[in-house]
DNA sequence: ATAAGTTATATATTAAAGCATATCACGTCT
DNA sequence: AGACGTGATATGCTTTAATATATAACTTAT
């Protein structure tokens, strides 16, 4: 068999995950001043998978996502999609941008205090 | 709380989707009088494997899920835990119980004109 | 330059998802 | 009764995430 043709027909569900999604995952990981081995170490994931996963070149199972968005104090929610973009614009401003110019005023308050409980959102 | 001392030892991911996940996308599914042939059929799954999903006797990849969740109209959507009640009680509030009591003042005003676009959330 | 830290690649093994197909149990309907 | 639709189970097979480990590439200090 000189190559099977016969694979190729059917695409793929995906290439990885969506692009935008691994780049808001390796933000919130970075921002934390975290590196792969020390976010993977959280969740006992290895560093190359966290590697493989961001890069994209692999898709974790949904599990595996979710332990790692929620060390990262983020967490994946249904949405109607009709809701979308209401939900996507009250997670814009409620995002501080941090990046370019620093606040005159940095409290560095860190607002983490009220997450604690392991709420089921789902 | 003599319960099954072998459980602890190492903790597996998880032992299939959240509760809730698994029951709101099966509501949405039923909600559309969509059988669980018919739902995977739309996505290229076979009925066997939605069954066990919905069940939560397999976690799927996160894509696979991902398309499951928009062909019922929802979408997975990274969020911030802090804002996590915020959405939540956004969708509750979106979401009309069209069984018990109908609004006097139904507006019905579908927002969905908008969305058209196949937008890629992440 | 070199040592240290971080990330990307590579190989190998195991467990489980993905996929196809068949069948059984349970209702419901005419 | 039988036919039908739905969902749960079962059996193989293929693909791939999960895991472990090692190492190369790249950055950034010292």
């Amino acid at each position: 068999m000189a190559r099977d043709i016969t694979k190729r027909i059917k695409p793929l569900r995906l290439k990885g995950l969506p692009t935008e999604l691994r780049e808001h995952i390796k933000e919130a990981r970075v921002q934390r001043g975290w590196g792969q081995r020390e976010l993977g170490a959280q969740i006992g994931l290895p560093q190359p998978h966290i590697s493989g996963i961001e890069s994209g070149e692999i898709v974790p199972r949904f599990d595996t996502l979710l332990e790692i968005v929620r060390v990262l104090d983020l967490d994946l929610l249904l949405v109607p999609r009709s809701l979308v973009p209401a939900v996507q614009s009250l997670i814009r401003t409620q995002k501080q941008p941090e990046s370019a110019e620093r606040p005159l005023y940095a409290a560095d308050d860190e607002e983490s205090a009220s997450g604690k409980k392991d709420h089921d959102e789902f």
